[in-house]
RNA sequence: GGAAGGGUGUCCGAGUGGCUAAAGGAGGCGGACUGUAAAUCCGCUCAGCUUCGCUGUACGUGGGUUCGAAUCCCACCCCUUCCA
């Protein structure tokens, strides 16, 4: 593929994209480029926000480039500041470890492992010393980190802003020194930390990495940026069942961003998809990403399971079942809401209260409102339907 | 170091001695409708119990005043602003 080529490829579907031209001239020479991308390591799951990236990613690999895949054991220590209000809190090394190992497994789901190198930072950041951390802050100016934009609007607000927080770009910034990155890919909201390694490494007389910003996905809400803490997400990790109905449940709007951040799909199929029933297109959306995490065939069995269960209002077909005798001890008859609690599926009995009291719960076909209603053991088996998604089977 | 303001439930934000488990909003959950979308309407949203009620916990932390405190007093912790 031509450098012209390939640079039209890397450019898809970004949002920005630093230092084009001296990318090109690099195509040009031939270079394998390093293709930097760092994750911090701060909570166990990648969601689909991350998988926009690192498609990204893998799309270079692809070309025949080098990926680096850099956890940031050592920055998750600090807590990268972007797009918080606040501090994060700081976790322990192993929490950090933990959430490192089951990072890469879940990577490894797009990337390719073997054209992947993995680094943490702490290789080099474990091994400087105070002073050499004073020496990296010195280049860098307050003014020059205020213009980053939410700690403009923090400093603005009134909001407290850590020192630390403002050496969090020195420390990702010089992790593309390390790694004499060519390119760097983050979400845009990394812009600004991704261009501080680009200050940096010209301040070490390398030639600077291009910086490729990539959309940030939007969540489940369809408004908000998708991420964990806002709870509005869908991660590598979720069981097949989750991810189909979280993706069911996203505003028809939010579906095409999904068919072109996730499936990368193209302008016409795009086209004929909004052609027909938008129910049947996130059907499929559901049902394609299903299966790139859960294998060829989940996702019609989810379809299947979905279609019993809410369009024609039937059970699941797998649902978590449960001991008579575990729940309500050997009694023959106990109350609704004691053998609820005792499944461990519901927070706590008041809400397992409200529940009823709401009209959500159905032993079988029967709906309970009253919550000193009596169950007795049942026959057989008997289902229990707790809102729209939450069904078990006590036997 | 000095001065002033502030720390309330998932979040935002009222509340300055009892009627406050704490207004209002957002979010979330549930119901109706439906395409588990959107929009709309309704209900719920700390926990436990012998559940038309009772109890425990909760307004930064620890003490105190009071029959009674988120509200008053003291100490401490933290945040913000201005001055140095």
């Amino acid at each position: 593929m031509s450098p012209e080529e390939q640079l039209q490829r890397m450019r898809a579907r970004t949002e920005k994209l630093i230092g084009a031209d001296d990318l090109l001239k690099r195509l040009k020479e031939g270079r394998r480029l390093r293709v930097k991308l760092g994750v911090d390591p701060t909570r166990p799951d990648l969601t689909f926000g991350h998988m926009v990236v690192f498609q990204k990613l893998r799309e270079f690999q692809d070309l025949g480039h080098q990926a680096v895949l850099i956890i940031g054991d050592y920055t998750t220590r600090i807590g990268d500041p972007t797009g918080k209000s606040e501090t994060r809190p700081v976790l322990s090394e192993a929490e950090i470890e933990e959430n490192a190992k089951t990072y890469l497994e879940q990577a490894f789901r797009i990337l390719d492992p073997q054209k992947t190198e993995v680094r943490r930072n702490s290789e080099w950041f474990g091994k400087m010393s105070f002073l050499d951390a004073l020496q990296l802050s010195r280049r860098m100016t307050v003014a020059q980190m205020l213009a980053r934009d939410d700690f403009a609007k923090r400093h603005a607000a009134n909001v407290p802003i850590s020192i630390v927080e403002f050496l969090y770009p020195l420390l990702q910034g010089h992790d593309s020194v390390e790694l004499k990155a060519d390119i760097e890919i983050g979400g845009s909201d990394q812009l600004f930390n991704m261009l501080v390694g680009r200050d940096l490494q010209e301040q070490h007389g390398q030639p600077p990495q291009a910086v490729l910003g990539m959309p940030l996905l939007v969540g489940l809400d369809g408004e908000k940026k998708m991420s964990k803490s806002l709870g509005n997400y869908i991660a590598f990790n979720h069981g097949a069942k989750d991810m189909f109905g979280r993706i069911m449940s996203i505003p028809d709007a939010t579906m095409w961003v999904y068919y072109d951040l996730l499936l990368l799909s193209t302008p016409e199929e795009l086209a004929a998809l909004k052609a027909g029933h938008p129910m049947e297109a996130k059907k499929q959306l559901a049902t394609r990403l299903t299966d790139k995490f859960h294998g060829a065939g989940a996702g019609a069995k989810e379809r299947a399971e979905f279609e019993n269960v809410f369009s024609k209002g039937g059970v699941r077909s797998d649902m978590p079942e449960f001991a008579w005798d575990a729940l309500a001890g050997g009694a023959a008859e106990v109350g609704i809401v004691d053998l609820l609690a005792a499944t461990g599926l519901f927070p706590s009995k008041k809400e397992i209260r409200r529940l009823v009291e709401g009209g959500a719960v159905r032993l079988g076909d029967d709906k309970v409102s009253d919550p000193a209603q009596k169950v007795a053991r049942p026959a057989g088996e008997l289902v229990i339907q707790a809102g729209k998604r939450t069904f078990l089977k006590v036997r």
